[in-house]
DNA sequence: GTGTCTTCTGAAACCGGTTTCAGTTACTCA
DNA sequence: TGAGTAACTGAAACCGGTTTCAGAAGACAC
């Protein structure tokens, strides 16, 4: 095994290229950039031999110091654990790929401190836009990285910023969740979410799941965040008269409901229906399956990128909101005609 | 919103740094670097002011220039939805963080043309050293990069690789396993394993079952891939007299399996035992709970970092095997005394 | 044959840093 | 007092590309 501090510099470079093909390095950066054109047919091909025998590679990191594009995004992730952030950070990574652009990937951990690091480095690094995914505090950092590239926002709004918005329809999405549970008859909701802690999307959702309720004679509904006293506040929604049911707010919500309804010994989903927002790859072994509403994280992910190559060509469009509606998928959860209340208030 | 392509320009550089504090480029450059030592505190004094006036940071782009050091690691992942690999990744980008490194994570959705579009890609970032878990065809493109930077092997091997490697110890975790099940009572095992499809873990998970259920006599063990036919094989497996269990090599086959069992109405996990490796966090949901072999990923993505690091720092020692030991997390999936089958033996 | 217009091409400056090297200054010591 | 040395500092070359600009060569019309 050798030594790398000096290995680096053994890479073919331009010159060598330019040398062996016999022609100038303009030449070879012409042939290698998008002014192939304006070469001759001779001069080309001989380059081409040169770089094919060659195997050279022209360094992205040079380019971009001259020409500004180092066809690197970054993407600021809260949490690289949540399967939200990583479905929709691959829908990005394939179109990034498929544009001849790299992602650098910087997960907070939902640290503020972590926030402030990475943004720093990513500056460093000349990305050419950002993809941020996080409660964007630091936002005299944020601003400044808005003035020099294109940045566009993930499921999170942060209100000062400005920039294009990709996500959830969140209206929708809780109506849909709603409306479904209604039509199946539940009466008594409880909406279970993470702890808002200034995310815009857990906010919108709980102002959503308010309205409807408030819309809807037949239905009464409460909201817990998740903490410590989870399992306290299931048992005590439980122990409600009538059908009811959660409505978990994301994967998390859904994951912690889910265990605690187990530890408390709960017939899942037989007491109590559950709908939850995000479709996990588990969602159909609990029970009898539990109910989701799927993001098409693949095309937010997708989407957010477009918007940023949109802004990188040049547009100067007014900033975009993106909502994407989710999916609705059945599952035994959210079927009532199963519930043990429900099959004793027709069997009397 | 304004048009970014001129907009990269007004970063303040290195130069007006030098001019604000009246000294040369020079000067600034060995304040940013290693160098400060070097200069007077009067000197150093100015700079440090005029950086924090004008908010200046420094190109690591131009820096990685002359220097070599972009400060960039880079990571070949195969599937970037597989909890696994996440996990590692997530080890790898701390360890990263708190050494001041940025990741580039490339995922190639275990297609090899993109593997390829991928190592070109990070070849030309000058990224310093690559964390590789995919299936390694391309290897003259490996290979030229080996010689260019260190490289480091997370769970697969890549035989004529020859580079460090780090991952789990299979031999000890198949033991671990086949310990469990046999001492729980069951007799009759089934491995249940995605397509190996050349993969040296996956191999390694056979081959170590196989030896294990060879040297026991009360166990006999049979061994299935993930493919269409998965739930008539495990039906055929439930057919089998004696106390069963499946044991799942990873999650994507713990995931399957359960689907499996679960369409062919079986009593999770009344009817048959199942252990697996790597501890999903819906494991404990499922039936009375999967029994895992938890690996400990954190450690393993920190130590793939931890090599790479090393070996920058010049250490040319023989390449390195890192084997990590899993945990055993015993639930109910493993629980034969909960199992029908035993339970009618023991009112027999 | 001359003038004009294209079309190619290469020299050199430039991007934002690092590093070498030589020069200045201050300090030590005989 | 002068030589020698240590401690700083800046000019300029360099990293590997891109881009500007001016010149060379060929095409065409007259």
């Amino acid at each position: 095994m050798t030594s790398f501090s000096a290995a680096q510099r053994s890479r073919v470079t331009m010159l060598d290229v330019a040398e062996r093909a016999g022609v100038s390095k303009a030449s070879v950066s012409r042939f290698i950039g998008d002014d192939r054109a304006l070469l001759s047919d001779a001069i080309a091909l001989r380059i081409e031999q040169a770089i094919d025998e060659l195997g050279y590679r022209p360094n992205q990191m040079a380019r971009g110091l001259k020409r500004g594009r180092t066809r690197l995004i970054g993407m600021l992730v809260a949490d690289i654990r949540n399967p939200y952030s990583i479905a929709v950070m691959h829908g990005v990574e394939t179109a990034c790929r498929q544009h001849g652009y790299s992602l650098v990937v910087c997960n907070t951990d939902r640290d503020d401190e972590q926030e402030r690091q990475h943004l720093a480095a990513l500056r460093s690094y000349n990305i050419e836009g950002l993809i941020v995914n996080t409660l964007g505090h630091h936002l005299d950092q944020l601003l400044e990285l808005q003035r020099e590239m294109p940045l566009v926002l993930v499921d999170r709004k942060v209100e000062p910023l400005h920039s294009d918005l990709v996500g959830l329809d969140n209206p929708a999405a809780v109506r849909m969740a709603v409306d479904h549970l209604e039509l199946q008859g539940y009466r008594e909701v409880l909406l279970v979410s993470e702890t808002t802690d200034g995310t815009s999307s857990r906010l919108e959702r709980l102002e959503s799941f308010t309205t409807e309720i408030a819309q809807r004679q037949a239905l009464t509904g409460a909201v817990v965040e998740l903490d410590g006293e989870l399992e306290h506040r299931l048992q005590a929604f439980l122990a409600k008269p009538g059908p009811k049911a959660l409505f978990c707010a994301n994967g998390v919500a859904a994951l912690a409901c889910t265990r605690a309804l187990k530890a408390l010994g709960c017939d899942l989903f037989g007491e109590v229906g559950l709908i939850a927002l995000d479709d996990l790859d588990w969602y159909p072994l609990v029970g009898s399956g539990i109910t989701a509403l799927a993001q098409p994280t693949q095309a937010i992910g997708a989407s957010a990128f477009d918007c940023l190559l949109k802004r990188l060509r040049g547009d100067t469009a007014p900033t975009r909101t993106l909502d994407f509606l989710p999916e609705l998928i059945i599952r035994g959860s959210t079927a009532l005609s199963l519930c043990r209340s429900e099959l004793a208030r027709e069997s009397r």
